[in-house]
DNA sequence: ATGTGC
């Protein structure tokens, strides 16, 4: 089966969830999308696969360009895109491979108890939660940092710094990718305006898709991996959804900039400018890659404040806060990692890392089954928790989450706050602090079908299904 | 995603 769009991507299907983008033009390689015919985007009304196309590209790119199955149109490269450049043969590293929101990702918290014994406090711990958690464009956050020092301290040690500072407790960075610092930070390379801004916005949620939900498991898929993770029918869990805020926007906007000068004197050209990229061994790929790392630990920190702030909530509302950290992993990255004999720079934009059974960096008892993968669906509609797999197909990544299916623009006229505030009741989900004009935007009707889109990565190969979580209460900005 | 737009 072929499919011609109309800007002449040819698309074949090799099996029933992966589809090829034939290598041809300026492309290294070819793109490669793990979907299904139903979740295939419509070529002739969406960026998305031109996007992948794009992004085969770029310098020292290599294998394929992937797309999962939430894949979307993003700045520059798709949102659900995985790129891997060589290192040491000229590969590029590109912000818009990233994304805006650095290290934007998700963390796990599994409280001690069941959602029967949760449903009488559940009014008291959403307003509880809607006290504690700083949320919104701008405004407020858990901590203000004092001087210059502390800022850095979250730059270049993140969850880590967070945790010595007294906000949380040592196992949690057990559970955080990376022990939740990257090492490579360079707090010099960030900026004095994300900076500035970055000041403000320590412990905060943000708005758009970034949530903080408290749900209950109701499906395990597989019984031993769900016993590992801790996750038993009825157990309640804290999801919390958030980047690097407002610095890590401005730090990607500064390098954006930076390196469109910069590539005619390393004598590459791009076919659309927000492909902006540099050599990863080059004045300007080494300044980002080491300010992305000060944002994805200032990601890192942001997620592990709002897990403590959330402890604090659940002692107050609950009379128990012990929540324990299943995992915490970003979905906004990009990392040097050793695949094959090659070091490559892997791009995950709206993908996660999913480490398979036996990687050395999963903590000794995660590590017989995978690493938890975190795959929050659209507003109400439930989450995820999968598992990495063996010889997964695309440097160990999958789906990030349902995947937007309308622009935010089309969102808010198919519905409208009220009627969606009303469904969320009837489903019996406590909805707190969410704004008009950020609740239509997020109508589940602007989302693939997050059930789909986890079908979808698992019948590729690309994570495996462990647990379903349904929503009793919703964050919002 | 974002002091939402050069």
């Amino acid at each position: 089966m072929v499919v011609k769009a109309a800007a002449s991507l040819e698309l074949v299907q090799e099996t029933p969830y992966r589809w090829r983008i034939e290598r041809q033009g300026a492309m290294r390689v070819p793109g490669v999308v793990f979907t299904t015919r139903e979740l295939l985007p419509d070529l002739s009304a969406d960026q998305s696969l031109a996007q992948v196309a794009a992004v085969a590209t770029l310098p020292g790119v290599v294998e394929a360009v992937y797309a999962m199955p939430d894949v979307h149109w993003g700045y520059g490269f798709p949102i659900g895109g995985v790129a891997a450049t060589d290192v040491d043969r000229g590969g590029v590293v590109s912000p818009g491979g990233v994304g805006f929101d650095i290290s934007c990702g998700v963390r796990l918290l599994l409280a001690g108890l069941h959602l029967d014994r949760l449903r009488p406090r559940l009014t008291a711990l959403m307003d509880a939660l809607a006290d504690a958690i700083p949320r919104g464009m701008g405004r407020g956050a858990v901590w203000r940092p004092r001087g210059t020092a502390e800022l850095e301290g979250i730059l270049a040690g993140g969850a880590r710094y967070a945790v010595e500072r007294g906000h949380g407790e040592p196992a949690d960075l057990d559970r955080c990718e990376d022990r939740g610092a990257l090492a490579d930070a360079d707090p010099g390379a960030v900026g004095a305006r994300a900076r500035e801004r970055g000041l403000e916005q320590v412990g905060s949620l943000g708005s758009g898709n970034h949530f903080l939900e408290v749900e209950a498991v109701t499906e395990v898929y597989d019984e031993r991996i769900a016993q590992t993770y801790g996750l038993w029918p009825g157990r309640v869990c804290v999801m919390i959804h958030t980047g690097s805020r407002g610095l890590g926007h401005q730090i990607c906007t500064d390098f954006v900039r930076r390196m469109e000068t910069a590539m005619d004197r390393y004598g590459i050209s791009v076919p659309d400018r927000q492909l902006a990229c540099a050599p990863v061994f080059s004045a300007e790929g080494g300044a980002y890659m080491g300010a992305m790392a000060a944002a994805a630990n200032y990601g890192r920190a942001n997620r592990q404040l709002l897990g403590q702030a959330t402890r604090h909530a659940f002692d107050r509302a609950v009379g128990h806060g012990d929540l324990t950290v299943l995992y915490d992993v970003s979905h906004n990255l990009a990392k040097i990692e050793t695949h094959g004999s090659r070091r490559l720079c892997v791009h995950r934009k709206g993908a996660t890392l999913a480490l398979p059974p036996g990687h050395e960096d999963l903590p000794p008892d995660l590590r017989p089954v995978g690493q938890p993968v975190l795959v929050p669906g659209s507003m109400g509609a439930g989450s995820y928790v999968l598992a990495g797999v063996p010889d997964s197909p695309a440097f160990a990544s999958a789906c990030h989450g349902a995947g937007r299916r309308l622009s935010r623009h089309q969102a808010v006229k198919t519905t409208t706050a009220a009627r969606l505030r009303a469904e969320l009741q009837a489903a019996g989900i406590v909805v707190r602090g969410a704004s008009a004009r950020g609740l239509t935007e997020e109508t589940p009707e602007a989302y693939k079908d997050v059930d789909a889109v986890v079908d979808a990565c698992e019948g590729a190969g690309l994570a495996r299904k462990v647990a379903r979580l349904a929503p009793v209460g919703v964050v919002k900005g």
